[in-house]
DNA sequence: TTATTAGATCGTACAAATACGATATACGAT
DNA sequence: ATCGTATATCGTATTTGTACGATCTAATAA
């Protein structure tokens, strides 16, 4: 957000966004679905899969990490990633308590 | 995004991370609730509601249109926008299939 | 007609996001 | 201790997003 207008608008409405933030790079969708299937969640191999260079997604997973998505180990020289199911799911429920409430008012004959 | 790196991505990770854009902002959450809570839904009630300026609401709604979310219409001197359910649905289902999908290989063990 | 109103668009300034190479760090292996 | 490997961080270039005032357009009102 270019100036200081976050503090205007609402807690939720800041919250939904600042999720919608964290998945709206196609790199970052990639990464958490890597990271869902994969058991094995080593940074290389997301480098390895992703057109991206390395400090690239390393920054991407620092963006998905500080926003509590993914947790992260250290595991010998490497670097563990995994979703962090909990905000997953707390995540997940605010956008469907959102677009839930959103549809309970739905109207077909405005425009 | 910075380069021409759209391109190395699936599709399907372009569409979801499209979608999460549109909502990333909370000026367009706010106007989305309002168009869904509202059955008038004209365009200089938006601007009273948000901390913003004219030009700059017309811009998001703009952004709205342009990914279908929100249709508009023209009334008399004035500009009636509401949301397209179709493709919120649509938006709605594709985010749910991705998450839910995720969901599918949980697992606690690994960080 | 002219004036007014609503809204979109233009031009522009600034902020944030994205990307990469280079470098730093930390660990394991030799 | 030195080397190699994996990853994080830094510096920086570029792009995109956000915001506003000014202007343009179209419709109504006078």
């Amino acid at each position: 957000m270019a100036l200081a207008r976050k503090e205007e608008f609402a807690r939720r409405e800041n919250e939904i966004a600042d999720f919608a933030k964290a998945l709206a790079h196609p790199a970052r969708i990639a990464i958490l679905t890597a990271l869902a299937l994969k058991k094995e969640c080593i940074c290389g191999d997301l480098v390895l899969d992703l057109p991206l260079a390395q400090s690239t997604v390393s920054q991407h997973l620092k963006a998905l990490k500080e926003i509590g998505l993914i947790k992260g180990a250290i595991d010998g020289p490497r670097s563990r990633y995994c979703i962090d199911w909990k905000v997953f799911d707390r995540f997940q429920r605010h956008l469907q308590q959102w677009s839930g409430r959103l549809g309970q008012y739905r109207t077909d004959n405005c425009c």
